[in-house]
DNA sequence: TAAAAAAATGACCAACCAGTCACATTTCAT
DNA sequence: ATGAAATGTGACTGGTTGGTCATTTTTTTA
């Protein structure tokens, strides 16, 4: 958590603060990323950062519920009941998912590249209690749907949990790879992860995967 | 390439350098991997590693290329054409990488940790080109079974193998999370990959996924 | 306006790291 | 046995980092 001083910073300093270090970690490792240097191109001292936060870590983990509070604005709302089928809810996610990136560029792009940070050695049990919630979620959605008879019910549920996931965090890679786009680049320029790209091409990867996933979860 | 003087040294202490190495690299980020550290425990010099290899990279690229061989004498003679389907050859490259790994601990250790390593900011265009290979070598498989008819073709196949790809290297972490298996303990103490675990119960985790990935690939 | 409280500063610290190099030791050929 | 070639060494360089703290500057209070 950060301090007082820091929540008390005029809106304007604490934003651009708050974007440079969202840029440094998404462009590198946890361990790697410096604060040293995101200091200096903002002109300010080093000392100040720990007037603001405790720690590196402490700043890490505000800007990650920072980011991650913005983006559940955006996807909380959708409820599984407004669709006909898991997947038409999937594919909202995603949906809105997009929107957030385009209104929210570095933030999307910091929490595009947490996986990068999954492998840090200081940040280990953060990421598997983080994984796990997540797992936790993607379970609870798959029993329900063998629940009203649309899943298959002859695999573990949890297989189908971790399936699902693994393909899910993956379907930004896939965009890159299909649509050529050059995500680093934008990140690092701080343009939206799929700048030039109109959502429609990239529900368009959504929907080969979901023609995928689709039947290897259905009945 | 390591140069010469490595080569000549006796096999014993080659194999203790190298297993030292494949174990810091195996639990560490490339970059937070350290030479120093390895040299201590091995009670060498530091300036030998240099006689050794030409810098950091150098070693690492020696590693991979030495696992990469060993692995391959596993795999390489496995031919699709001896199978009735793309499945049980799928399986039959998953049955002889678990022999590998109870055969070569830390070589196994070190390339199943390859992973942490594709973010290293040094080893970026490196892991990319591999990457790229990967992927070539798996739309090539898809696409001779859309030729003989037994996968859709309704799909790009690169979305195929980016799909085959990305479940594929997330089987190791799905072996762990479903039979409570501690990888990581297992790398640092040197043991087996999936020491404790009989190849029988490990197969069944590969036998769960091709029941997903069967379906979600064919015709 | 003066005193007190809050915020900003940057030189400094200890701990790392990869890589170097002049020198010591061992090995090998003559 | 002797000299040359090949190996091994570890203090050292120049760099990095996160974090500290006595001091200065700014803001708030009275």
């Amino acid at each position: 958590m950060p301090k007082e001083t820091f929540l008390k910073l005029n809106p304007e300093k604490r934003k651009k603060i708050t974007d440079s270090f969202l840029r440094e970690f998404s462009t590198n490792n946890y361990d790697d990323a410096s604060l040293t240097t995101v200091v200096k191109s903002l002109g300010i001292a080093k000392g100040s950062i720990y007037q603001y936060f405790d720690s590196k870590l402490d700043l890490f983990l505000y800007l990650q519920s920072e980011c991650g509070a913005i983006k559940a604005k955006y996807i909380m709302h959708l409820k599984r009941d407004d669709y006909p089928d898991f997947w038409a809810y999937f594919k909202a996610l995603y949906r809105e998912g997009i929107k957030f990136d385009l209104n929210h560029p570095l933030e999307s792009n910091f929490l595009h590249s947490l996986a990068k940070h999954i492998h840090a050695p200081s940040l280990k049990e953060l990421t598997k209690k983080w994984f796990d919630q997540v797992i936790g979620v993607m379970c609870s959605w798959i029993q329900h749907e063998v629940d009203i008879g649309h899943f298959r019910d002859d695999l573990p549920v949890k297989s189908m949990a971790f399936f699902l996931y693994t393909v899910s965090i993956s379907i930004g890679d896939y965009m890159r790879t299909m649509h050529g786009l050059n995500l680093d680049e934008n990140i690092k320029s701080g343009k939206p992860v799929y700048a030039a790209q109109k959502g429609q091409i990239l529900l368009q990867s959504v929907d080969e995967y979901i023609a995928m996933l689709r039947k290897a979860f259905e009945k």
